[in-house]
DNA sequence: TGTCCGATCTGGACAGTGCTTAGATAGAAG
DNA sequence: CTTCTATCTAAGCACTGTCCAGATCGGACA
């Protein structure tokens, strides 16, 4: 009889159900953790059987990856964000760096699904090397603007790689807030994140090509 | 009657059931990775009721700690290892951080497990920062003795984190093996893990102080 | 317009999980 | 030899991922 609702989403037999379980997801992952990510608790956040995500996903897997999927979009945008604001190039990488840093801070859940789910089939997210606006992508670019010329493409690679490691490894560490030394380093403003970046060597384009 | 069996470690109620437990778990986790892992599938591999483990272990999640534990000391046994074997200070980082990338590989579940434990916790993995012998005393006891004595103690440690953070980002990176700049990248010998590692400024001991 | 088809969804079931409780067992202490 | 206590088992609960038979409904075809 209500069906006049004005987001009453349940028309036919559901609409778009594929999509309304990706966003049930990720709303459980940043409500509860991903300890609390079960299928069945994503159907039922989305108002359906536990048996209809079957229809929509060969298993759990493919739905996490349809989340990581969303989740590198988004990791994508938060780095190219930065782009517009950092006046010199030098500043550049560690300003991305600081974002990847961040986004992992602001959706930590996500951010763990986008690495666990590439983990289980032991090769590299797929959404981080995607097309040219990849986050992988972004970085080597700007590796590639900052190096000179003459810098050649391996180093640009190797750079990139170790850039990437060093995020990541320091995104994982951020988890650990209430270890003495890391205390108050990544929260508030991001002094002792730049101070622990800036000791990458990777995040200071003259070391793009050491001897 | 065969209580005569050479290593028949069975006598009395078990022996020692918290410790084989344990090695249950750890020889499942080599054999067959981390989602095989449940505490039902250790109290079989122990050959042993299923609700044996809590007279142990308050719950899972204890006896992952204590399995984290058992990792971390091999860990840093791995990593001390090196100390005698490098003549020059300048490559001892470098090696301490192959030998670290190097566990990671050789155990590769276990490795998992030591981070995820303490991710749980909001806190670093105990066994990590252990009393003196510590893998993360260790490097940082190893920066102090190649840096001058001038360098302030808050540099050292900013470097330990630093170093630590690029490592574990490269330990998890090595998982992807498929991906086509890190194919081949650690395998067989480390010749480009340490060209990885040398494009982190943290295991090039001149740069522990930067300007 | 009416009928059927195929995609979508449900209800129920199965094995496996973490964990709890009540009771059995056996080593050690009296 | 009895008793006590730590250890272990059996049975069961709520939950999970996954499959299956059947119900439902939108759209294509007549």
């Amino acid at each position: 009889m209500s069906t006049a609702a004005v987001a009453d989403i349940r028309p036919y037999h559901h609409g778009d159900l594929r999509r309304a379980l990706v966003d049930a997801a990720i709303r459980i992952l940043e409500r509860e953790g991903p300890s609390a990510l079960s299928l069945r608790a994503v159907a039922r956040e989305a108002g359906v059987s536990p048996a209809a995500p079957y229809h929509h996903f060969k298993d759990k897997g493919e739905l996490l990856d349809a989340v990581a999927h969303v989740g590198w979009e988004a990791l994508g945008e938060g780095m190219s964000a930065v782009q517009g604001e950092v006046p010199d190039l030098s500043g550049l990488m560690t300003e991305i760096g600081v974002a990847y840093v961040r986004f992992s801070q602001d959706h930590p859940a996500l951010y763990r699904v986008m690495y666990d789910t590439a983990r289980d089939k032991d090769s590299l997210p797929e959404g981080m090397q995607d097309k040219e606006d990849g986050a992988y992508c972004l970085v080597r670019n700007t590796f590639r603007s900052v190096a000179g010329p003459d810098v050649p493409d391996v180093d640009i690679e190797l750079a990139t790689i170790a850039a990437w490691c060093a995020a990541h490894g320091l995104a994982e560490m951020s988890g650990f807030a209430q270890f003495g030394p890391l205390k108050d380093a990544f929260g508030g403003d991001a002094g002792f994140l730049r101070a622990v970046l800036s000791h990458l060597g990777m995040f200071q384009p003259k070391l793009v090509k050491p001897t």
